[in-house]
DNA sequence: CTGAAAGCGCTTACAG
DNA sequence: CTGAAAGCGCTTACAG
């Protein structure tokens, strides 16, 4: 729609080198030069493009997000850092969201490679050809997607372990753990290795209801908690769509919390002011966006990174525990 | 990284435009010719690039969305539409938050001017230059940003006086509006006009709080609608943010609802399972964002499209209404 | 410090 | 039905 670069040329007596030296700060302008041709770009109103500079570049300036959904408060939490982080080391954010369908994540796949993105932070449940990934700059959160492909996440085990430990010291017997079981390598599962080592370690039964279920499905799995152990009186929950339909169906049912049950889940609840319902264990996501990030544009500047970065989550006490 | 069309047309000893007309599933090419060129893009594990064709055909097949935030669900539902609706029409989205800073939404403009993206559905609260657009295919929700910008929006006055009167019948004789003002020409600013128009219809007092305050201040329009108005029995509340903040102070203050208050808000709520806390006016999100991209993509296609877009809410019950 | 030119990887009239 | 060529709007060695 508008001017080019060929246009500023002209309009300011230059090749168009120069102009794109003086677009690009380049140094090695004269200041006579440089002014000529800014007073050019302002006259004619003119915006570099920037399929040309990419064309050129071989360089998007992009990164995507592949998360499952959105509209979940943790990825939401998630892509808000994401995109923020990007914008401030000058790149703009796509979205993706497979909906569940790994259909969905080829076609998304197939978009990197040809190009749409420069790197991607990959965040899925299925399982991909590692041939899928060739040539692509990706950053997995919890998962381990290949040995190319660096992960950041939580210090799942020890902040499990500390919450169980929490959960006994409050006077809990008989704790349960919930949550959807990974798929595939999963930092995730060291919650559940966690709990069991807790429990074990102080004679505690185990009471486990961990399955792999479709998102939207999560509902049968308070069901079989109930119906696979008839008492406990505490709760460990892993992941926080869980968490609120354990909290929904208790106050449903009359159960009271802390007082019958007490509870705290991973990723629990994002409170908009002070009020906590759920004691959660807080994954800095805030930091661990940056931190995907970096690596994303490390990758892509072809360094070498590290392959696991691990985040401390942080205790925060609700209403589900004494 | 990978092959190119060149590598392609060599290969199947074609030419390249031959090879691009096969890309592009062109009918008048043979069938024998279609297999050479498939069997070449196959071997050399050929992905075209979407850099070349973007700059040849001046179109990036990308929309952007702004929104301040993402991490709320109101935004999060939003984009999660939008991304799916897009995805349908086979453009892809780019996610740009302003995070509630002007400056930001200039820089995001400029990128757009830059040809990022081919057009942009913009939630912004703040006021712009209709230069800013320029050249831009621009859609809104709720607020109109100019002459060629396309709103889409809800019954707003409809919805409200529907909720205003709904709280009468149920026994309300003192009814507060609580909202935060837009500082815009904003179709939002039918709520607090329906609440007017019907509380002077049933001689009730006007006991209003509407301030435009900057997200994360929330907080003190809570305060004030105490401070200000002792006592009353109902209460519209417009927008999410607002009647989770004073959902949770009525909890946490002893307050009973629906007993002492009651309570219908505007995007009340977005529940996990069929748990309704609050009252609520649901906006139809999915044919709003379905609505959105397809007048996105004809003005893309320089078609002129309705400037307005109304869709009606749904009242869900929650337990804040007796 | 600056210009002319090649090149990035496609699409698309234009001929044939 | 297909090829050669121009062009999209930039960047970047290469000379000078």
């Amino acid at each position: 729609m508008g001017a080019t670069i060929k246009e500023v040329a002209a309009k300011s007596g230059v090749g168009i080198g120069t102009v794109s030296r003086v677009l690009n700060n380049s140094p090695q302008i004269s200041e006579a030069t440089r002014k000529k041709v800014l007073k050019a770009i302002k006259e004619l109103d003119y915006v570099p493009n920037v399929a040309g500079k990419r064309l050129s570049q071989k360089k998007s300036y992009v990164i995507a997000v592949l998360v499952p959904v959105i509209d979940h408060p943790f990825f939401a939490r998630l892509v808000s850092n994401l995109e923020i982080e990007a914008d401030k080391k000058g790149y703009s954010l796509l979205l993706a969201t497979s909906q569940h369908r790994i259909e969905k994540e080829h076609e998304i796949l197939r978009r990197l490679q040809q190009g749409e993105a420069d790197g991607a932070l990959f965040v899925t449940h299925y399982e991909h050809l590692e041939e899928e990934f060739k040539g692509l700059a990706i950053v997995s959160i919890d998962r381990h997607l290949g040995k190319d492909i660096p992960v950041v996440t939580t210090d799942n085990y020890e902040a499990t372990k500390k919450a169980i430990e929490y959960l006994i010291e409050k006077g809990c017997k008989k704790i349960a753990y919930l949550g959807t079981k990974p798929n595939q390598v999963s930092e995730v599962s060291l919650r559940a290795k966690a709990y069991e080592d807790v429990c074990k370690e102080h004679n505690l039964p185990l009471m486990i209801v961990n399955q792999n279920v479709g998102h939207g499905e999560e509902k049968k799995l308070i069901d079989e908690l109930f119906n696979s152990y008839k008492e406990f009186d505490g709760v460990f929950v892993s992941g926080c769509t869980l968490a609120t339909l354990l909290y929904n169906r208790m106050k449903l049912t009359g159960i009271k919390t802390p007082e019958d049950i007490q509870m705290v889940s991973y990723d629990g609840e994002f409170s908009l002011d002070d009020v906590h319902h759920i004691s959660t264990l807080e994954q800095p996501l805030d930091v661990m966006a940056k931190k995907c990030v970096e690596l994303l544009i490390d990758k892509i500047n072809g360094k070498e990174v590290e392959s696991l970065s691990k985040f401390n989550c942080r205790f925060i006490k609700g209403e589900t525990t004494k």
